[in-house]
DNA sequence: CAAATAACATACAAATTGTATGATAAATAT
DNA sequence: ATATTTATCATACAATTTGTATGTTATTTG
C-alpha cells in the first residue's frame, strides 16, 4: 500500500505541466526559463527546485506521465487479434489518444521532441507482441528482421501521424485510418 | 563573383563545428554551454559571439552546411530513372553519406535532432521528384494521397538508417540496402 | 607593403540559475 | 478536531553563464 501523495503535489505539478505546454505552444522549448514557467504558473521558483533540478526533468516527468496515459489506453482496448488488425488497433487507439491531446501533442511535435513516441511505439510494439508476432506467419515471409520492419512500420506510421496533426488537418481521422491501412499489407 | 570568405573565418567555424560535434557525442546539446565549445575549441568566446547569437545558430549554421553537403552528393549520383529505382538510389547515396560522416550523424541522431533529416528527404524527395512520381503508373495504383506516402516511406526508412547508425550495427551496409529493397514495392 | 578585418584579452553588466532560511498555509494522521 | 507534518511561499544571495563593449594584436587580402 503506497501512501498517496500530498494534494499539494499533484496540484503543483499539474499546473507547471500545463503551463510548459503551453509555453512551447508559444515559443521553442530551448527557449523556455524556469522564471517563464514558474511567473506563468503562479508558482514560486523555489518550489520548483523542490520538485526538479532542470526544466528537462520536468519535461520528462510530463513525458513519462504522457507514456502512462497512452499505455493505459493500449492496455484497455488491444486484445489479441491477429497481426494487422492488431496493428490497425493499436494505431487507432493511439491515433485517438493523441487527438484527445492534441494540444499536448502538437507542442511536443513543434519542438521536434516526438523521438520518444517513435521509441514508445516501437517499445510497445516489441514487449506486447513480439512473441505473438515470432508465431505469426503472416511476418515469416518477409525474409526481413524483424526489428527492421518494427523500425520501419513505426517510423512511417508515426511520421504520418505527426505531419496529419502538425499540418492544416486536410484529412479527417477516418480518412487517415483508411490510410494506414493501405500502407499496412494484410501479409508482412 | 562572390568575394570568398575570409581563411579565418572558415577555420574558425570548422574548428566551431568539430567541437560541436565532439561535445555532442559527450553529452546534451542542451547541457552544452558556449563557454564549453569556445575552451575546448580554443576560440575566445567573443570570437563565437561575432558569428552567432547563441549555439543553437551555430548548430543551425551546422546541418545546413551538411545538407548542402548531402544534396551535392546526391545531385552528383542521382539520375532520372524509374520510381523504385530512383529511391534506391537516394537511399544508397544517403546511407554512403551517413556512413562517411557516421560520427557527425551518430552524434546528432543521439541528440534526437534528426528531424532535420526526415524534414530533408521529404523535401528532396518532393522537389526532385514530385513531377516524376504524378506522371508515373507506379504511383497511381496505391489511392493513396502523394503526401502520406512520402511521409511514410521518408519517416519508415530514415528511421530504419537512424537505428542502424546507432546501433551495434548488426548488419553492414549491403545487408542494410537490401533490407530497404525488399521494404520498398515494385509499385508503389 | 598597406589596408582591412578577424581574433584576442580583458573587463564588466545583465540575466538566469541554484541554494539557503525562516515563516505561512495546507494536507494528513491520530 | 486538533496536532503534526510538510509543501509552498517570500526573500535574499552566491554562483554561473551569457551578452556586450573596447582597445590591441595578428592574419589575410589586395
Amino acid at each position: 500500500m503506497n501512501k498517496k501523495t500530498d494534494l499539494r503535489i499533484v496540484k503543483t505539478k499539474k499546473v507547471l505541466f500545463d503551463t510548459l505546454i503551453k509555453l512551447m505552444r508559444q515559443k521553442n522549448f530551448d527557449k523556455i526559463k524556469i522564471s517563464d514557467i514558474c511567473d506563468e504558473a503562479l508558482i514560486n521558483r523555489s518550489t520548483f527546485y523542490a520538485h526538479y533540478e532542470d526544466k528537462y526533468e520536468l519535461l520528462d516527468d510530463f513525458i513519462e506521465d504522457l507514456k502512462m496515459s497512452l499505455l493505459k489506453d493500449l492496455e484497455d482496448n488491444v486484445h489479441n487479434i491477429n497481426t494487422k488488425e492488431y496493428i490497425m488497433k493499436l494505431l487507432s487507439i493511439l491515433i485517438d489518444h493523441i487527438d484527445e491531446k492534441r494540444d499536448i501533442y502538437s507542442a511536443i511535435f513543434l519542438n521536434n521532441r516526438n523521438g520518444f513516441l517513435v521509441d514508445f511505439l516501437i517499445d510497445v510494439i516489441e514487449r506486447e507482441s513480439l512473441e505473438r508476432l515470432k508465431n505469426n506467419n503472416d511476418i515469416v515471409k518477409s525474409e526481413l528482421p524483424l526489428d527492421i520492419l518494427v523500425k520501419f512500420y513505426a517510423g512511417g506510421l508515426i511520421n504520418v501521424c505527426v505531419s496529419w496533426l502538425t499540418r492544416k488537418e486536410k484529412y479527417n481521422k477516418e480518412e487517415l485510418l483508411g490510410f494506414i491501412d493501405k500502407l499496412i499489407p494484410e501479409k508482412i
